[in-house]
DNA sequence: GATGAATGAGGCTTCATTCAT
DNA sequence: GATGAATGAAGCCTCATTCAT
């Protein structure tokens, strides 16, 4: 077969992007590396020239993704025009990244990536919202007085409980119970 | 080898319990049908007259928990003995059953079973906790305003926030953590 | 394909008796699994039911050599028509056993299993041999003063040095060889 | 990477040592090509510059060997001030090169060539050691018969028999060996 | 002289499941 | 009810070697 030498990044990104679509539809036990290369057209020792392991490219995608969602996170800590309520909802409700990366994440046999997944965002977006409640009860806006445990509270309660693959919900019945948890939510933790 | 027939029932429980603790030790995936045969003394065939598949087994033992756990949350329920604060923190804060399936719950490589468990068992417990809810607040007991809602929240946040395999706490922190969370959770629910 | 089932100890040496042919042909890593069980039309499976490695056969051929060569110097031991003479060159001239099996240790690839093989026997014939020259000593037949190192140094001599494999010898020089190496051998060890 | 270029000598030499150390440590067929170059830091293709395939580094080492055990036994040999009894144990019982090579030639896995090369070095010590026998016996110093035989004899028997990888000795067990070895060749060769 | 990305054949092994007895 | 020999698909990974730059 022809042989095509493409710069390193641009490789790896590749036989990222097509093994993150694969994972999203069969899941990643059930694909191969073969399938991986066989999509991208090359040798099946490129794949071992990039990645040790199959697992290898499976930390490396997370780490893609985690590295997406602090920037996102910061984004939104950073911002000044919203407010303390404002930066609680964003934080606790934020949209998934891409299709594929949810899709991933979902599929039935990726279930302990998935949870080890929520788990790191879980970790690193408490200290971030563990400081917006704290000093949003300082300037008095918030009434939360275990700012930390109250953070990693809802971060659990929100992201599990909301995450249409653990709890197998429809859009519409997801919409919904959204809702009513930012409710709930509200009570907890905004002062009226 | 001697052929020693057993009960159907007695035989069928030494195989589900030799895979519980091969689980707990190993992980499901990481073991062979053959591993459980051998502990038991048995041969191959033997483990496919009772269990169709290796999965079915996995099922009849989520099954078994199961049956244990709501039984459990019944007895609670119907206790007559106990106020309504008390029920809802008995429901929230259920000790797990014997160390054999916690061990085989937690084990890293069966977080999927172990979560698709967390899911049953919520699902199970919400009507429960959701109805004392509602009845405690129409007896002035609690200000809880969507119990349902409300239920599956506390109880999302709780099994997955005080899980020591999902979050991997040492159990002197899990203690700590759970009394901060008990704050919450009446805070939340309980009317001062 | 169609099952066939067959008493172990058959199926056994059968799955040893094609490894034997095959190592001899190609030598022992050029020889694959599949090409064993192809040849004696079995699943690859089969193979691995019977041995937990590629390994793990050739030290079962091994075995099976080496118990056959210890019956054969046995038998010379206690024959009790043959003179210590006779005995001293019926054990360092020992006739290789089937073809088969020379050839395997033979092959260039096999020179390890080959080497080691040579010293297992070297270990084995040296106190046969140094009690028979020991005692042949004590009753005037031979002039041995160490006969433990004697017997080692002429059971290595003649075993590498009139190894075909080795050296690399003809049929023609070999017997050549044989014979001066005779006449060495009952210099240092005959009375004259 | 920086582009660095060596004399041609240099670099080959470079890659010999790096090569020779992997050997001694992991085996002949257990060290890559890979582990080679990451070694000394250069690129995968250089070492194909130099060497056409990984077999021929390996002829090379041995080459080197040769030459250096060559030029030893040459030096023995116009030895003016060595009698000739003492010539005959200075060549049956040479001590081994530098350490690495030693090595090298010990790793399990390297039992093929370590074979060959006791060979190599038997094939080209005998017309030394047999010259100075011939020589040594017409003059009245030995009574040695077919001295190219005995030769021949003496070096293979000694050569593996007292090697250490072969025969697995431990220092303190070789050198009592070695002393009843000397003890049979002097009574094989020495005239009394 | 040197680089290093790319190749691709091929091997060993695991294991859930079946089936003839 | 029980046996255990047999199946066979499928997968991960290694590595010597090549070649375009």
């Amino acid at each position: 077969m022809a042989r095509i030498s493409k710069n390193p990044e641009v490789r790896k990104a590749e036989i990222m992007d097509a093994s993150l679509e694969l994972f999203a539809n069969k899941g990643f036990e059930d694909t191969a590396v073969s399938d991986i290369v066989k999509k991208i057209g090359v040798a099946q020792g490129t794949f071992y020239y990039y990645f040790k392991t199959k697992e290898e490219i499976m930390i490396a995608l997370i780490d893609r993704f985690m590295v997406e969602h602090e920037e996102y996170i910061k984004t939104i800590d950073e911002d000044l025009h919203m407010s303390p309520a404002e930066k609680v909802n964003a934080i606790l409700f934020v949209k998934p990244f891409h299709q594929k990366v949810s899709d991933f994440l979902h599929h039935e046999n990726n279930a302990w990536i998935h949870q080890k997944f929520l788990v790191k965002k879980i970790n690193e977006m408490t200290p971030y919202l563990s400081r917006i409640l704290a000093e949003g009860t300082k300037e008095g806006y918030f009434k939360v007085e275990h700012a930390q445990e109250t953070a990693e509270f809802l971060l659990t309660a929100v992201n599990f409980m909301l995450d249409p693959g653990i709890f197998e919900l429809k859009d519409s019945k997801l919409e919904e119970k959204k809702n009513v948890v930012k409710n709930i939510v509200n009570n907890l933790v905004i002062k009226d």
